[in-house]
DNA sequence: GGTAGAACCTACCAAAAGGTAAGGGCAAGA
DNA sequence: TCTTGCCCTTACCTTTTGGTAGGTTCTACC
């Protein structure tokens, strides 16, 4: 599936953050380096194993920088790569929209609540 | 699975246009109206069910507008709406981004081509 | 000694997404 | 009459993704 080959950047883009918790590890990373640990307590709700994916597969894409202390027990952060900051940069007005539609979109997506009832 | 719940607003906007080809869709059809078969053709590589689906979604999400001319044979259209425009401006920076840095993207996504040459 | 916490890994499973193949009703064209 | 194109729908299957539950190595704390 090599999402990289179309006229669109966007799929380049979704070939990048594309996945259920990488944005959030962007978003929650990009205030400075940051422990494992520490994601996983900010991001909230996600496993282990899917955190570790995600961080592994942004780090291949040269997004984030992983950081090992090499001490024991272990210390490893995560930071943004300059790469990296120009993702979020672009990312910026697509977060800003989805904040101001946050309330116009969830209600989009479960008007099954009322529609039950009725 | 609700996605948009969360204090970063990609999230709200990866509900909308998450998915394998709705961002190609919005590509093809920014430029004005255009009919079932015509975004099919345009898109390429994609099945009628897919299509299908992933438009419905976007109207769902008020992001496109069906026009159905009821004529036989069907003569069907979409279209963006005010709403799907203040989308597609959010994406124009990501657009770029992804083009700009496609040929970075897809040689990290697929760097076993020299390596196994070499 | 037992437990907790650090940053992972490994199997196994379930759900979601995507894809294939077929059909359907109708009209225009061969 | 037969085929083609239009805009879908349905049933079924495969791939991808995410999630659960365990284990590992080591230190620090009770």
């Amino acid at each position: 599936m090599d999402r990289t080959n179309t006229p669109c950047g966007l799929d380049v883009a979704l070939a990048v953050i594309g996945g259920k918790w990488k944005p959030l590890i962007l978003f929650h990373v990009q205030s400075g380096p940051t422990r494992f640990s520490e994601i996983r307590r900010r991001v909230g709700g996600i496993s282990e194993k899917v955190l570790i994916q995600q961080l592994r597969a942004l780090v291949e894409m040269n997004v984030l920088l992983r950081r090992d202390h090499h001490c024991v027990p272990p210390v490893v952060d995560y930071a943004l790569t300059p790469f990296g900051e120009t993702l979020v940069e672009a990312l910026a007005p697509l977060c800003e929209w989805g904040t101001a539609n946050r309330e116009l979109v969830s209600a989009m997506r479960a008007p099954s609540a009322k529609e039950r009832s009725a």
